[in-house]
DNA sequence: TACCAGGACGTGC
DNA sequence: GCACGTCATGGT
């Protein structure tokens, strides 16, 4: 671990890991996050209040921040993902190897909650480059200014700062009809301790995220394996439903059965293995 | 121009 | 319970 002094008043420290099992580009880019952006040889990444900088030198990912023990746990670097790689390509399907392969450095990161719970209501019927424009926006608007070793930046907002807004402002910055949805669930999320939801098991807690306006099945999949590490679950959007028909010759229409069929098969290992499928899709692997 | 994007909600049956 | 129309908006 090294110390680094920028100036006088900030101070930043880094790790670095091999970058066989961490590639932050993959990580990044793999639709499981939308606060970052490329800098200098790689990129930034925002997390609630926090930034990282983030680049691979040498076989190595180095990792530099204010607060190394909160992306430490962040990029999920305690768990073996070399395990995980082998346990995709055991299946033998020709997409799910393909893509665990090329992408094994692939991580699921452990996100803010209420970041994320905000995040996936705007990603529904919507797509990656106007999702990231979209929070962008309110964090500009309503998030508090920080100063970094990388330049300054905006937190992303408290759920309180949301709850009080007229749902117009969200409509004039883009978010269309999810204007009342980001309000109402601000309202909830606000009066109700978000660390009351890290005690209920995978069931409860869908079960009360989905009582959210605008959070449905596939929305309170994502909050649970990219927030709350909830691997057993398994995010069904239009990109797996194609991965369904072409790569398992499903013939299920409903996502609840399609999601039934794939936990089912993967179990523990559902997300790890999702965003392997997802992310080969989109890449066209 | 029509269709798509990490879908959810309300209504009608 | 299930099927279907509708909901903004920018990109292709």
């Amino acid at each position: 671990m090294t110390f680094l002094c920028v100036n006088d008043k900030i101070f930043s420290m880094k790790f670095d890991f091999d970058s066989e099992y961490f590639n932050i580009e993959h990580t990044l880019d793999c639709g499981q996050v939308f606060r970052f952006k490329k800098h200098e040889k790689g990129y930034l990444v925002y997390s609630a209040d926090k930034v990282a900088y983030a680049y691979t030198e040498d076989n190595k990912t180095i990792v530099e921040s204010e607060d190394i023990n909160y992306f430490y746990n962040y990029f999920d670097l305690n768990n073996d993902y070399k395990k995980i790689v082998e346990k995709a390509i055991s299946y033998n399907i020709p997409l799910l190897t393909r893509s665990a392969e090329k992408c094994k450095g692939l991580r699921i990161l452990r996100q803010n909650k209420e970041e994320m719970i905000f995040s996936f209501i705007i990603s529904q019927n919507n797509n990656i480059p106007r999702i990231k424009g979209i929070i962008e926006k309110i964090c500009l608007a309503l998030g508090e200014e920080k100063e970094s070793a990388f330049g300054n930046y905006f937190a992303f907002p408290s759920s309180q700062k949301i709850a009080n807004c007229n749902p117009s402002f969200f409509r004039s910055i883009g978010a269309g009809y999810r204007d009342d949805y980001l309000v109402e669930t601000a309202k909830k999320i606000q009066d109700c301790d978000i660390k009351k939801l890290e005690t209920l098991n995978d069931v409860e807690l869908k079960k009360q995220l989905t009582s959210y306006k605008g959070i449905g099945a596939k929305v309170a999949d994502c909050i649970l394996l990219f927030a709350f590490n909830k691997t057993s679950s398994f995010p069904v959007d239009t990109w797996i439903e194609k991965v369904y028909v072409e790569d398992f010759n499903g013939f299920e229409k409903d996502r609840n059965k399609i999601c039934e069929y794939f936990v089912n098969l993967f179990g523990e290992f559902s997300g790890y293995i999702q965003q392997y499928l997802f992310y080969g899709k989109r890449l066209n692997l």
